[in-house]
DNA sequence: GTTAGAATAGACCAACTGGTCTGTTTATTT
DNA sequence: AAATAAACAGACCAGTTGGTCTATTCTAAC
C-alpha cells in the first residue's frame, strides 16, 4: 500500500488481464485481488475500460524500458538490435509468459477508436520507434522501412510464441533481423550493389 | 436456408465474431442476424464455445483455400510463396478487412486447453503446413525452418495490418520473404557459400 | 484535536450473459 | 394422408456484468 493504492491496483489487474483476458476478467475479481474498495476504483480510474488503459501503458512503459535495459550494455547499435530479439526470448522463456497483452487488446477492444485499442496502438509506435532510433544509430539506410520490418518481425514472433510457447520464434526473429541488418549494411557501404 | 440453417448460422456469426469479437458478441445478437432460432443454434452446436470452433474450422479452410487457390496459377512454387503475401496485401485492402480471427481467438481464450484455442492452434498448424509443401516444392533446403519463418512473418503481417489498416505490412512481409528465398536458392546451388 | 480527503464495506441497480424447457408450426419422407 | 424430424417463438432461469450510492472509518496535515 505504500506505493499507491492506485499503482497497486494496476499491478494487481495487470497480472490478472494477462493471464485471463480483459473480458473475462471482472472488475469484482480485481478488487479481491488487489483487496481494495470498488469506489476505490472508480474514483481513480473512472470506469474499467479506463483502468485497462492505465494498465496498458504500465506495462508499454515497462516493457520497453526493459527491453532497452537489456541492450545499454552493448555499445554497437547493430547488436543491440539484435539484442531486442533476444531480450525477447528470455522473455518467452519466463515461467510466466502468456503473451503481448497489447496483441490480446487490439483483439479484444475491435473499434480502434476505444480508448483500450489506442493505447496498444501508441505502445506500437514507440516500439517502432526504439527500433528507428537503434537504426539510426547504426547508421543504416532507410532505417523507416527497416524499423518498419523490425517491428513486424517482433509483432510476429510474439503472436508466434503465445502458440507454441518456445523462445523459437524469437531465434527466428533474430536470424531474419540479422539478414536485414546485414543487408542494410552492405547498401551503405557500397551503394552500387543491389 | 436452402444451403442447411447450420452453415448460415455459421456465416453470420462468423461476420459478427470478426467485427465485433467473441465476447462482446452475444448469442441473441447472432440469432437474431441470422434470424434463427436459439433452439437451432443449441441443437446444432451444443454451446456458444462450439460455435465458434465451428466458425473458426470454417474461417480456416476459407482462407487456406483462398490463398492456394490465388497462388495455384503460378507454376513455380518459389513465386507461389511470394504470390501469398500478395494475397494477403489483397485481403488487407478488402473493405471489410478487421484482422485475423485466429490472432483474436487466442488473445480472447488465453487458456491453450479450451477448444477455441485449438482451433485456432490447428490453423496456424495448417498455414505452415503450406508454406513447408511450398518450399519443398521450390526444392529449398531446411524447408523446415524457413516455412516457420514464413508463417511467423505472415502473423506479424497480420498483427501489424490490423493496426496500421493498409497493405504495407504485406508489402515488407513479401520483401522479407524474398530476401530469404533468394539465400535458401543461393544455399542451394552452392553449399559451400555461408 | 480537529478537520479534510481518501478508502472502506456493502447494499443496490438495470442490463445482460449463456443456457434450458415447452409447446407449436413447418417441411420432408413414406 | 400420416408420420418423422427439424425449426420455430418465447417464456424462463440463475448468475454475472459494470457501475452508483450511502454511510462509515481510517489517516494525514495543520
Amino acid at each position: 500500500m505504500p506505493p499507491s493504492k492506485k499503482q497497486h491496483l494496476v499491478s494487481c489487474a495487470r497480472r490478472l488481464f494477462e493471464t485471463e483476458g480483459f473480458h473475462t476478467t471482472g472488475i469484482e475479481r480485481i478488487l479481491e485481488e488487489a483487496s481494495v474498495a470498488k469506489m476505490t476504483l472508480y474514483n481513480n480510474f473512472g470506469s474499467k475500460d479506463m483502468l485497462i488503459v492505465a494498465v496498458l501503458n504500465d506495462a508499454s512503459h515497462d516493457m520497453l524500458g526493459r527491453l532497452s535495459a537489456s541492450v545499454s550494455h552493448l555499445h554497437d547499435p547493430y547488436d543491440q538490435i539484435l539484442g531486442i530479439f533476444d531480450a525477447l526470448a528470455g522473455w518467452y522463456n519466463s515461467a510466466d509468459f502468456c503473451g503481448c497483452m497489447f496483441q490480446a487488446a487490439v483483439a479484444e477492444f475491435p473499434d480502434p477508436e476505444s480508448e483500450p485499442a489506442k493505447a496498444a496502438h501508441a505502445h506500437l509506435g514507440r516500439l517502432t520507434a526504439l527500433f528507428e532510433d537503434l537504426c539510426r544509430k547504426a547508421e543504416l539506410d532507410d532505417s523507416e522501412t527497416l524499423s518498419s520490418m523490425l517491428a513486424m518481425i517482433a509483432s510476429g514472433s510474439n503472436c508466434t510464441a503465445r502458440q507454441i510457447r518456445t523462445d523459437l520464434p524469437a531465434r527466428h526473429a533474430r536470424q531474419i533481423a540479422e539478414i536485414l541488418l546485414e543487408r542494410a549494411c552492405a547498401r551503405r557501404l557500397s551503394p552500387t550493389s543491389v
